[in-house]
DNA sequence: CCAGGACACGTTTTT
DNA sequence: CGTGTCCTGG
């Protein structure tokens, strides 16, 4: 047979990862490498060479998306070979996807209701607020935020609460008392959150050897993605699985390790050798992305961490530009150089989303977002809220829930009063109340409380009236399609108009994102996913249950807008992964990045590295790092030195733009308490200067020039000047001697 | 129910 | 400083 195809294109380090003998490898996949590109020949391999079943093979991801593109990947290759092989055949999905499927699967085995619901983040701070008020816990003592992260904490951890040393710490006694209740709570309603899903799949298979015997013997070949990123249950999840006779293929790069914060164990690559056996190790260090001076400084970055398992990204591309570094006057004088640069680019015929603007934190984006704004540059931000996380998109899932399963409680709660219809949270509170006395649910307690008429004539109407609306939706649902029951649930329960009132943009807004609802109703597919040679399957799952699991473990990217051309604006670790011509990495000061709460742990620091080496490398063309010297930060003023990061890239490979020297500027500047304009950072006319924008002066050194930005008032009063000879510069107006032309 | 004021908070984010 | 949340008074 020829596999010629599997191996045409790759270069030798990709050919020995994807024809290498049956076994386990870590591919150690440096950025821009073609990772994906050797996982899916890899895949494609295992099935025309080593003759596996594409049912025998699983690859697994940590994002929807990773596993769609890699979906999709798999289809181009075998359609373009005409291999009669569906990626569908493949158990192909995120850890959770997967877990969750194993859950649906075994259900019985793994304790748990068969409709059991998926809280997410949102969900479980409401359930874990429930829970400090039936045990009566402070929250300004402990806040909530913290018990949900310790809780998320320990399941990622694969830690019970009978795992946890009981001590006299009164935090750890504080928060075990809160998981404890919390766990009981999840498990008398049918709830499992996101930890959960991992960390009880893992249980399945502990306790059910037979269970795990089964998935073993299906799965003789197990991929992984990014497995940098795994934590400790996924860690033991894959160990388990594979035993002893499976094959793991995991690809990472221990240098793109930037999510140690969120339980990720970067030692799970370093032990991957010792604790599987016989491990064929390829490096693939051919980068295909960037120019040789972006490497240069990417790799002169990250040579200064340790422990390292060792990779040197090489091209055979030019050397390329320069990166440019730019001192910025402050962080309006950073966005507004930004904003030039992507001026210029566009103006020799670039598009505006061939550009990255990156940064450390979310709340460096509003200077830049007010300076492209104000030259009219589309832009889009990342990482924004997605789309099943909308309130009203999680309202009108809330009330497919119920319909679903009366007794969710989640959903219950969320709508009881969505569109307010007259029950008080007096009312809620009664309800929640009599159901934890009686341990059943929220639905069934209301019913109850109805047929006893507990409740005032007036709160017992509203309630009844939620119930009715919920059964005849139900009715009405029966064995329809799913856009129909979404249109239904939008128009029955006034979902869509309560939306559609609200005040302002908003209204307009949720009122198109409720109709994206349906149109993705209407899109969604049930899982036909093939169920060969499983023990159970999911046949009789409704399509409307498909549809909840599905919202729930995938948020639904950012869609709208994603085809404009608009200048893309996103944190570094939104920008894993991606790659774009122009890249800006803004914000590059010590105390903001490195960021100051990660300063003095040097595990922190080098995972901080770690994100310089992922910005710098998501670079095509051409690098501009820049950095404000004095920056307003949380209402004050902060002098930030150049972030070390900076520091180490090699001197050859980057130029000053604006050399230090040749900027005039006031040593110290003196603010006045009064004046509104200095603190909002800028105007439109210089005040009380005499000038105006876009008027042409002239100086006596720099001669003929454009007032392009003003700053401050009075003797301190700034400007900034392009000059047709030595470029843009920053005078003190008292000092400039300006003549107007 | 809602507006408006007091107040807290301020790194990164997927599932 | 700007934002989001919580609470109170109308």
């Amino acid at each position: 047979m020829d596999v010629s195809y599997l191996l045409d294109g790759l270069n030798t380090a990709q050919r020995d990862a994807v024809s290498a003998p049956a076994g386990s490898q870590l591919i150690l996949a440096g950025a821009g490498s073609g990772k994906t590109r050797v996982l899916v020949h890899r895949m494609a391999w295992l099935i025309q060479v080593e003759q596996m079943s594409p049912y025998s093979i699983m690859a697994v991801t940590f994002t929807n998306k990773a596993a769609r593109e890699m979906r999709s990947r798999l289809d181009e290759l075998f359609s373009a070979t005409k291999q009669p092989i569906n990626s569908r055949a493949m158990w192909v999905g995120t850890f959770h996807g997967i877990a969750h499927r194993l859950l649906k699967a075994h259900w019985q085995d793994a304790n748990l209701p068969q409709n059991f619901q998926i809280l997410d983040s949102d969900d479980q701070l409401r359930l874990i607020k429930r829970v400090y008020q039936a045990l009566n816990i402070d929250d300004e003592k402990w806040p909530q935020k913290q018990a949900q992260y310790y809780i998320n904490g320990q399941k990622d951890e694969g830690l019970r609460p009978q795992h946890i040393q009981e001590t006299a710490d009164p935090y750890v006694r504080t928060m075990l008392q809160i998981y404890r209740a919390y766990e009981a709570d999840c498990q008398r309603g049918g709830m499992v959150d996101f930890a959960e899903i991992l960390l009880r799949a893992h249980e399945l298979w502990l306790h059910k050897p037979h269970i795990l015997e089964h998935y073993r013997n299906r799965f003789p070949f197990v991929l992984v993605d990014e497995f940098q990123d795994t934590n400790s249950v996924q860690y033991a999840w894959l160990r388990m699985l594979a035993g002893k006779e499976s094959f793991v293929t995991a690809v990472g790069d221990d240098d793109q390790s930037i999510y140690g914060w969120r339980g990720a164990k970067i030692e799970n690559i370093q032990r991957f050798t010792q604790d599987f056996s016989n491990v064929q190790t390829v490096r693939l260090e051919q980068n295909y992305r960037s120019t040789g001076n972006i490497l240069k400084a990417a790799n002169g970055v990250i040579v200064n961490n340790n422990g390292r398992l060792g990779k040197k990204l090489w091209t055979e591309d030019v050397a390329g530009e320069l990166i440019s570094l730019y001192a910025a006057y402050n962080e309006q004088d950073e966005a507004r150089f930004i904003v030039e640069r992507i001026q210029e680019w566009v103006r020799k015929g670039n598009s505006n989303n061939s550009c990255a603007i990156l940064y450390r934190s979310n709340a460096q984006s509003r200077v830049l977002e007010e300076a492209l704004l104000r030259e009219g540059i589309a832009y889009r931000i990342y990482g924004g809220q997605r789309f099943y996380d909308r309130i009203e998109i999680k309202n009108a899932i809330a009330y497919m829930r119920l319909i679903s399963n009366c007794h969710d409680d989640a959903g219950f709660e969320r709508v009881i009063n969505t569109p307010t219809r007259g029950v008080g949270g007096k009312t809620v509170d009664d309800i929640r109340l009599f159901a934890r006395e009686q341990g059943c649910s929220l639905w069934h307690a209301a019913e109850q409380m109805l047929a006893n008429r507990v409740f005032s004539p007036r709160a017992g109407n509203a309630v009844q009236s939620f119930l009715n609306i919920v059964v005849q939706l139900t009715r009405d649902s029966e064995n329809q399609a799913l856009d129909f029951i979404a249109q239904q649930v939008l128009e029955h329960t006034g979902l869509l108009v309560f939306h559609q009132n609200e005040k302002g943009e908003k209204g307009q807004a949720r009122g198109e994102n409720l109709q994206e609802l349906i149109t993705a109703c209407r899109a969604f597919n049930p899982d036909t996913n093939s169920t060969e040679g499983e023990i159970e399957n999911d046949e009789d799952l409704s399509p409307l249950q498909q549809f909840l699991d599905t919202a729930a473990l995938d948020a639904g990217e950012t869609q709208a807008d994603e085809f404009e051309d608009a200048v893309q604006l996103m944190t570094l670790h939104s920008a894993k992964g991606l790659e774009f011509p122009l890249v800006f990495m803004a914000g590059t000061e010590e105390g903001l990045f490195p960021h100051k709460m990660s300063g003095d742990d040097p595990e922190r620091l080098e995972e901080e590295r770690r994100l310089c080496y992922v910005g710098i490398t998501r670079a095509m063309q051409k690098l501009f790092i820049t950095y404000a010297e004095t920056r307003r930060l949380y209402g004050n003023e902060t002098y930030n030195n150049v972030s070390r990061f900076v520091k180490e890239i090699p001197s050859d490979c980057i130029q000053e733009v604006r050399l230090k020297a040749a900027v005039t500027r006031p040593v110290s500047f003196h603010r006045k308490p009064n004046a509104q304009i200095l603190r909002k950072g800028m105007s439109d006319v210089g005040e009380d200067t005499g000038f105006n924008l876009g008027q042409r002066v002239q100086h006596t050194v720099f001669g003929e020039g454009v007032i392009v930005h003003f700053e401050g008032q009075g003797p301190t009063a700034r400007v900034q000047i392009n000059f047709k000879q030595v470029g843009s510069k920053w005078l003190v107006m008292q000092y400039a001697k300006l003549e107007a032309i």
